[in-house]
DNA sequence: GTTAGGG
DNA sequence: CCCTAAC
């Protein structure tokens, strides 16, 4: 165990890859790039001038000798090669580079370059690392899941403190979009630079043999010290400027990508590899050529189809939908149920103070409008049975886009009861015109809809009840009692269409 | 246009 | 909440 734990990230000389920059064209997983890693000395880092090693075209400022392949794991490295300034591995990982990625699946194809001191080095694993199965790996990204992009962050800050992970890059950049993939400088997974004392923020191969960067914003040629993996955002043009750069770690896949030396990344947090939706947001409109557009489902309307592109059209205009998109933290309100306003329903048991809940669900997703709340302040309920109803901003669903999940309100939902009483199940019509003309988001539909799921939770509390008592296996939201009693009698008197009342 | 019902 | 068949 070395001193990895002091400085976690850079201490140590070497950094393991199990990815490869590969050429989609060749036969052969080639190297075209690699990573450097010295946090405070680059001039210990490969310069270019000084290169007797070439990897894939690239010169690495490291001397022969610094190479060791490991004895018998490193089966496909021909030392020839190396000292030729060619290091190929042959391992018929073609088919892995179809899309000019390597995804490190290569597990049994274990190759080491290892490194062990001074400048730079390169340490390409594929083999059996340690920390390469982890059976949690899924729990792990679903619970970091919230906290993706602060991890985003860190990871770029403390550049190749990434443990037995891939990193993918999210590029975004200005300039020429017109330009097609054929003009397209680089095909190659790009690296990112971090903490470097000038501004170069990436670097990556342009396939001949150099080495860019992005320096200052702008791609200019210059080799950098330390780099981290850029595994997407392959396409980048002359000329472009790069404006953001970002790193996440994918967690939905197995395989590992980069291997830090840190040790204060043994929990190896991974964060779950964006949706395209995210790196289509985080990337500039202009930037099509960078980010391939999603293809869109077949659509079996016109009218759907046509819902779809506005959508789209309208994703990519509003900047507030992105942002509401990407904010992982809303408001949500807890509205407690409470007695029906407007009848005599009595509650039952414990009537506790009203709670109103700040942030306490996660479910929600953007800021509810507080005057779409409907909060019943004065109602007392059941702790147990609060109800979690929560509304969320439904406005600028004119896009066709699908209407934003809009949660029953305490009183919509005593409302509606109130007009199922009234009128009897099925006049949903009747009953959104007398009792919810106000709110022009519940349609008829949304009534029976809603009506339904009512008769289905009364149903399943009666049931479970009838089971085991305390025990509370309902999928949904508990209602509170008295609203289900109440719905349990209008179901009674009012049988719902078909064998959907299977109870009393 | 409404409603029922499946997804 | 969406979609669609049936009315």
């Amino acid at each position: 165990m070395e001193d990895h734990s002091a400085i976690p990230v850079l201490e140590d000389e070497a950094i393991q890859f199990d990815f490869l920059l590969v050429d989609p064209q060749d036969d052969h997983v080639s190297v075209d790039a690699f990573l450097c890693i010295h946090r405070n000395n680059s001039e210990k880092c490969m310069q270019m001038d000084d290169i007797p090693c070439k990897f894939g075209g690239i010169n690495f400022g490291t001397d022969r000798e610094q190479l060791h392949p490991k004895a018998g794991e490193v089966p496909d490295i021909k030392a020839s090669e190396i000292e030729a300034g060619e290091f190929e591995i042959l391992n018929g990982l073609s088919s892995f580079c179809e899309d000019y990625l390597l995804d490190g699946e290569y597990e049994e194809n274990g190759t080491e370059l290892n490194h062990d001191s001074g400048a730079g080095l390169l340490k390409v694993v594929s083999g059996n690392n340690n920390q390469t199965d982890r059976p949690g790996a899924n729990e792990t990204s679903q619970k970091s899941d919230s906290s993706a992009t602060t991890d985003q962050v860190d990871v770029c800050q403390r550049g190749l403190n990434v443990n037995d992970s891939d990193l993918h890059g999210i590029f975004s950049c200005t300039g020429d979009s017109e330009k097609s993939l054929d003009n397209c400088w680089f095909q190659y997974p790009t690296f990112t630079v971090e903490n470097m004392e000038e501004d170069v923020s990436s670097v990556f191969s342009d396939g001949n043999g150099r080495l860019m960067s992005v320096k200052s914003g702008l791609i200019s040629e210059q080799l950098p010290c330390r780099v981290t993996a850029n595994l997407e955002n392959r396409h980048i043009f002359p000329g472009q400027e790069v404006i953001e750069s970002r790193l996440h770690i994918d967690g939905a896949q197995t395989h590992r990508g980069i291997q830090g030396c840190s040790a204060e990344n043994h929990e190896e947090k991974r964060l779950r590899k964006p949706p395209k939706r995210f790196i289509d947001e985080l990337s500039e409109p202009k930037s099509k050529s960078v980010c391939k557009k999603r293809e869109v489902s077949a659509p079996n309307s016109k009218d759907k189809l046509s819902n779809v592109k506005a959508a789209k059209h309208h994703y990519k205009k509003s900047k507030a939908e992105v942002s509401f998109a990407e904010d992982p933290i809303g408001i949500a309100i807890q509205v407690p149920f409470g007695p029906l306003e407007q009848n005599e329903s009595k509650v039952e048991e414990d009537s506790s103070p009203v709670k109103v809940k700040l942030d306490s669900q996660p479910l929600v997703v953007s800021s509810p409008k507080l005057k779409d709340l409907e909060l019943d302040r004065e109602a007392p309920m059941s702790e147990s049975e609060e109800d979690n109803t929560t509304a969320v901003k439904s406005e600028e669903d004119g896009f066709g886009r699908r209407k934003h999940h809009v949660l029953w309100t305490v009183s919509e939902v005593k409302m509606l009861i109130d007009g199922v009483s009234q009128y009897g199940v099925g006049r949903w019509s009747r009953i959104k015109k007398d009792l919810f003309s106000s709110s022009a988001h519940r349609t008829p539909v949304d009534l029976k809809d809603k009506w339904r799921n009512l008769l289905k939770a009364s149903r399943a509390q009666r049931d479970s009840k009838k089971g085991e008592d305390g025990k509370r296996n309902l999928a949904w939201r508990p209602l509170p009692k008295s609203i289900l009693r109440r719905v349990n009698e209008l179901a009674t008197i009012h049988p719902y269409p078909r064998d959907l009342r299977s109870k009393c």
